[in-house]
RNA sequence: GGGGGUGUAGCUCAGUUGGCCUAGAGCGCCUGUCUGUCGAACAGGAAGUCGCGGGUUCAAAUCCCGUCUCCCCCGCCA
């Protein structure tokens, strides 16, 4: 049997005989010596081989080829000093093969290098659907390692330091109104009836509270039939929390507590703390967004009373309707933004219009702080209000400012995104920064135009703060986002426990008591029968994994995702099934296929 | 549903205004030389439905139309 792992020889291991079981990484003949790299979990070791130290093993040496799975007994050496590698951690010793027996060969070509260089890639597809060796290979076998050292720091804090309790909770359960589209299954035994998937367990860990298990957590797998993207997955997985008995505070400490861990187990660094806060009105009015890069500056500024009056009817007219104007002051933007992208027609003006926006308007500061800008604004600005806007901007020559005035929605979105663009194009993110911060008093709602109804921001279960009940279209959430260098990691919220309070939140989105009773009745009535205060948090975890990892895509940080396409490139799920099997389940399908010529 | 990108040897890519393309390079693969390499080196060799289908042309990897894959983004994702 195994005595070591590759990755684990060393000096002290020298004079033992070993046993090792791994795949050939590469080899190297010389005609003379044979050198064997044999790879397991751990990493690299070096095996020899030559006619005169070890004849026996010599000839399955010459056979033996990249990724063949063999069985290496031999004697560990220091290696010869001029031989020493100390780019390995193996490197100061080598295994002289005493025995070298090929367990199982590579029958076909493989369909890319597992070892490679650094500077190679291999498209994605093609990992994707032999996505078995692309987990050999070191990036991965990594990333998915991460995860698992992620999962474990997080069951270790959870159960061993505070007490919670895994609980698994359904994945056939029933759909839920709002939030993202279900994926459904049909039931057999209930002809015409339909399980969802859950998007979350939600519902179930706040039952969980009513049975008084007080700290629960669960590793939970979720879905959503949504469109994907780079940061999301149609199954993807969540740590779910709740806690009873808890404050907004105390729920947030302990999540400090957790995060704290995860990032000194993983990283070996310790988070300052207390974590930065902002408000949501205070992360929108800086940043535009409600989960702000804090990584570099590029803070927005609000001019709308500077301007409400000015003759410039695209500043005044934007406030006068209820909107605001605010800047983008881009310190040296002058340097490296022609007025060609701002312009229609340019990639900036683009991103603005893309966001809502109608244009976008600019000065530049030239040397002296004299202003280079349309003449609309040039000529419409009286000079006190030039003034105030260089001093709010902290504006110096070389400032480009960049202009968004519309309703604050847009005006938010259209900042939020260019201040992102221009920070990337010019460097100003600093990649090693790790920014967590916590983004509080959320809105309880949110006006729909469209619909012309409010929308649950967070969702419909969420805790109003005590002062804001009486009005709760305009009430602000006991709720939590936190954030880790602009990404939102996690999202949770103390819960409304009382069904009353309950009922009025349903009847502010518009679900009338009926539907309310038809949907979430279960829900409502355990709240009956003596429910505790309680709260809880959720986080993304391959998202999190994602960005320890150092990784752009949330399937880096999955062992078998799906493609955009929402497909499996490997198993060629979802795939077509016999009619018998949807008779049976009362399904047919509307679908009809594109012809096909045969 | 929409916008953008992509597809050429097993892999990563180059291939300009259509013709020196009978499609190349590096890696890998195969054969050989070589006893201290570690992305071994050197020599030789095999290897292509230029995503797929149509069209224009004397001539298409290259131009046009359609279509598919994968990626990024918008919408969507409480």
């Amino acid at each position: 049997m195994r005595t070591h792992y590759c990755g684990d020889l060393r000096a002290t291991d020298i004079d033992q005989t070993v046993t090792l079981f791994g795949w050939v990484d590469r080899r190297r003949d010389h005609g003379g010596v044979i050198f064997i790299d044999l790879r397991d979990r751990t990493g690299l070791a070096q095996i020899v081989s030559d006619p005169e130290r070890t004849p026996d093993s010599y000839p399955m040496a010459e056979d033996v080829r990249n990724e063949y799975v063999v069985k290496i007994v031999g004697r560990v050496y220091q290696r010869p000093p001029a031989s020493l590698n100390p780019k390995l951690p193996t490197g100061e010793v080598e295994i002289y093969a005493d025995t070298i027996e090929v367990l199982n060969t590579v029958r076909k070509q493989l369909p890319f290098q597992v070892s490679l260089a650094d500077n190679e890639t291999v498209r994605e597809d093609l990992r994707l659907k032999y996505r078995y060796l692309d987990l050999r290979r070191e990036r991965m076998n990594h990333n998915i390692r991460l995860r698992h050292a992620v999962v474990k720091a997080i069951r270790r804090f959870l159960e061993d330091q505070q007490g919670f309790i895994e609980v698994e909770t359904p994945v056939l359960t029933r759909s839920t109104p709002e939030g993202a589209r279900d994926y459904i299954l049909p039931s057999r035994v209930n002809p015409g009836q339909w399980f969802a998937l859950p998007q979350s367990p939600q519902l179930f860990k706040q039952l969980l509270m009513v049975s008084g298990f007080d700290r629960y957590y669960q590793i939970a797998r979720c879905f959503r039939d949504e469109d994907l993207r780079a940061d999301r997955q149609p199954e993807f997985t969540q740590l779910d929390m709740e806690m009873s008995f808890m404050s907004q505070e105390e729920i947030i400490q302990l999540n400090e507590d957790l995060v704290c861990h995860i990032f000194k187990e993983i990283k070996g660094i310790d988070l300052p703390r207390p974590f930065p806060r902002l408000t949501y009105a205070e992360a929108m009015d800086r940043y535009g967004s409600d989960r702000p890069d804090t990584r570099y500056g590029l803070e927005l500024v609000d001019v709308s009373d500077v301007v409400q009056d000015s003759k410039f009817k695209v500043f005044s007219g934007a406030v006068k309707s209820g909107g605001i104007v605010k800047i983008l002051p881009i310190p040296n933007g002058n340097d490296h933004i022609s007025n060609v992208r701002i312009k229609p027609g340019g990639d900036l003006f683009n991103e603005a219009t893309d966001a809502g926006a109608k244009g976008l308007a600019y000065i530049r500061v030239r040397d002296d702080m004299v202003i280079d800008t349309i003449g609309a604004i040039k000529d419409n600005l009286t000079n006190e209000q030039k003034q105030e806007i260089l001093n709010r901007t902290g504006a110096q020559p070389g400032h480009l400012l960049l202009f968004a005035a519309a309703d604050t929605t847009t005006v938010n979105k259209t900042l939020d995104r260019l201040r992102q663009v221009v920070a990337k194009e010019l460097e100003l993110v600093d990649t090693d920064a790790i920014n967590l911060l916590w983004v509080t008093e959320f809105p309880m709602f949110e006006w729909n135009a469209d619909e012309k109804r409010y929308e649950a921001l967070h969702h419909p279960f969420t805790a109003p703060y005590p002062d804001d009940q009486a009005d709760l279209p305009t009430a602000r959430a006991q709720a939590y986002d936190i954030v880790f260098n602009g990404f939102e990691i996690g999202g949770g919220s103390l819960r409304i426990y009382q069904s009353e309070l309950q009922t009025k939140a349903f009847e502010t989105i518009g679900l009338s008591d009926e539907e309310a009773q038809e949907k979430f009745g279960f829900l409502l009535e355990a709240f009956e029968y003596g429910t505790p205060p309680h709260g809880g948090i959720a986080y993304g975890l391959d998202r999190l994994v994602m960005l320890l990892a150092g990784e752009e895509s949330i399937r880096d940080a999955i062992a078998f995702p799906k493609t955009q396409q929402a497909r499996c490139l490997l198993t060629q799920a979802p795939s077509t099934v016999d009619n018998a099997q949807l008779q049976e389940l009362h399904v047919a399908s509307t679908h009809k296929p594109k012809k096909q010529e045969d």
